[in-house]
DNA sequence: AAGAATCACAACCGCCGCTAA
DNA sequence: GTTAGCGGCGGTTGTGATTCT
């Protein structure tokens, strides 16, 4: 292997021997068989009594993006994509809270695609892809037609299936020369959040999330949710959120469980800046 | 067929927040 | 209270592969 990206003379002994840029076959595999017997941990430690002459956040890298045994390789899924439009929507570059909800997909693999592919077609469109008008292209034109592209998919493999609630409602013109996406599953991306309800509408006291009824705390009239979403009621109530808002949640939030603390207490913001 | 352009993705960089000394 | 070390995160770069002209 070569030796790449040594440089300034006043370096100790050990840093001038640091490597840098791909790892080797014999680097994985040391990693591995070193995580193997001693499990994660300090990283820059483990690559020192690991014998690989690589920095601590080197290791973590490779590992945490590459070598993990629940990497998950290969085309991103429909699915994933309406999914990574969904939630980059609701939370922007957060790109590892967006990987927290696609199963064995890294941040950096998210990142990959956001910027590969999302941003050329912001390119395309000569806008910015933080524009209101390359957002709404997202909204009313890709995820329609993501989804689309995954009921058809589903429905000719699962003819039993019953079909999703309709996500939109829109006509959707042909997208040109879309290459976005390919097929899968029966997510839905619609939700009525905040900022489509007016002030005046928003005084019903309770949370619509999916399908399930949760035993509501005191002082709060219902709510509903997915199993996970107000796991720690406790803890969404400590934040002494009120329910101005009619919460409506989708199959896509439910199905990954979308909807923590942070979550609910960001809508409510993004609720009260809009009032 | 060859060079240019573009794509895909692994890896690095710099910053920030946390924590232990 | 301060500081150094570390891990995590988002932004960016480098480069081999692929597609286009």
């Amino acid at each position: 292997m070569e030796q790449r990206g040594k440089v300034r003379g006043d370096y100790s002994e050990e840093e001038m021997e640091l490597r840098r840029g791909p790892w080797t076959v014999e680097e994985d595999f040391t990693l591995i068989n070193y995580i193997a017997h001693h499990g994660e941990g300090r990283w820059n430690s483990l690559a020192r009594c690991a014998g690989l002459k690589r920095t601590g956040k080197s290791c973590r890298l490779r590992w945490l993006n590459y070598l993990r045994p629940d990497v998950r390789r290969g085309n991103i899924t429909l699915e994933e994509q309406l999914l990574i439009l969904e939630l980059h929507s609701r939370w922007g570059n957060r790109w590892s809270k967006i990987a927290q909800h696609l199963p064995g997909r890294t941040d950096n693999e998210i990142k990959n695609y956001w910027r590969t592919r999302v941003q050329k077609h912001a390119k395309q469109l000569k806008c910015d892809v933080n524009s209101k008008q390359f957002k709404d292209t997202m909204r009313y034109l890709w995820m329609p037609r993501l989804v689309e592209r995954i009921q058809a998919a589903a429905s000719s493999s699962a003819p039993a299936a019953p079909p999703p609630p309709p996500p939109y409602h829109l006509n959707t013109p042909n997208s040109s020369s879309s290459s976005f996406g390919q097929p899968t599953n029966n997510m839905v991306a619609s939700q009525t959040t905040p900022d489509n309800s007016s002030a005046s509408e928003s005084t019903e006291n309770y949370a619509v999330i999916h399908n399930q009824e949760y035993s509501y705390p005191p002082n709060h009239n219902s709510c509903y949710a997915d199993q996970q979403t107000l796991t720690n009621q406790t803890d969404f109530f400590n934040q002494g959120l009120d329910f101005n808002t009619q919460w409506i949640m989708d199959d896509t939030a439910a199905a990954h469980n979308l909807w923590d603390v942070d979550d609910i207490w960001l809508l409510q913001q993004q609720f009260n800046n809009n009032v």
